[in-house]
DNA sequence: ACGGATGTTCGCGC
DNA sequence: CGCGCGAACATCCG
């Protein structure tokens, strides 16, 4: 599931469902989502309990319920969170599951299990070094074109890598760098420090343009690419090396970069 | 059957 | 310290 724009749909669909629901029962298998003793806490602290606030950094869900109960929550590769009535079947690699008063069920869902969930006092969500250690998250924060540029003259790490440290921006995964960069006509291999302030403004429009593009394509959380076998890819290159620039018609490409496979037109965007 | 997949973290080597 | 690389995690899909 996760990256900003995927993560933000999350927290307003769990705030619709949570929201004026007390939560009548919390049950979790004991798997590694939940770091050293928080599955216990899960499953007797959110009982009584109702939502007051949910918000987002980076790729982080961030929720508070009455009592100062919080609850941080980071959806990995393939976490989800996902509602259906008590009538209906459970999905597959349900690990930890909300009952809220009335009929429903709020579940996490998470096949590979990179995903977290632990449980500390609502009122010090923020300062939890996983958020307080991220960069400036593009939704909340905007991008500072400037300040962006300074971060990037002090790195000779490639910028598609830089755009996906979380500490420089929140949010970006591989999608959102990748078509980014396409948008912007700039080479991922391209060094931070390389960079010109002119580049820099292009690549931050270019991540808020992708970032919004793919919070519409999204809907509200209905359709998304991967997570739905059969859905088209909606991305301008992303997962599609050899497939025509939807600019030039050249052939795209693919690196990797980061450890992660990259995607580019190696004749719309340059090397230098 | 094999390879790769929206992420993070850790160890190793330069 | 900065950075690249590979591995690990566990499951699904083409």
């Amino acid at each position: 599931m996760p990256e900003l724009p995927e993560v933000e749909i999350a927290a307003r669909t769990l705030r619709n469902w949570l929201d004026g629901h007390t939560i009548e029962g919390a049950e979790a298998e004991d798997t590694r989502i939940f770091r050293g003793s928080d599955r216990e806490a899960f499953t007797s602290e959110l009982i009584g309990k109702r939502l007051e606030w949910i918000e987002r950094r980076g790729k982080y869900l961030l929720l508070a319920f009455t009592g100062n109960v919080g609850l941080l929550s980071h959806l990995g590769m393939t976490g989800k969170w996902v509602m259906r009535s008590r009538s209906e079947p459970p999905p597959r690699h349900v690990r930890a599951r909300l009952l809220l008063a009335g009929d429903g069920i709020v579940s996490y869902r998470d096949p590979r299990l990179f995903g977290r969930i632990s449980l500390h006092p609502a009122d010090e969500l923020f300062q939890l070094k996983e958020i307080a250690s991220l960069g400036r998250d593009p939704l909340v924060d905007g991008i500072d074109p400037l300040r962006l540029y300074e971060r990037m003259q002090r790195t000779t790490r490639p910028v598609k890598v830089a755009l996906m440290d979380q500490a420089v921006l929140a949010g970006i995964g591989n999608i959102q760098a990748t078509d980014a960069l396409f948008r912007a006509r700039i080479h991922p291999s391209r060094q931070g420090k390389s960079l010109r302030l002119e580049e820099v403004r292009d690549i931050a429009s270019a991540l808020l343009d992708s970032i919004a593009f793919t919070l519409e394509a999204e809907g509200e959380g209905e359709i998304a690419y991967i997570e739905e076998p059969g859905t088209p890819n909606p991305f301008l290159v992303y997962g599609r090396d050899g497939s025509p620039c939807p600019n030039c018609g050249h052939p795209l490409e693919k690196i990797t970069l980061g450890g992660r496979t990259t995607v580019f037109c190696p004749v719309c965007q340059k090397e230098a």
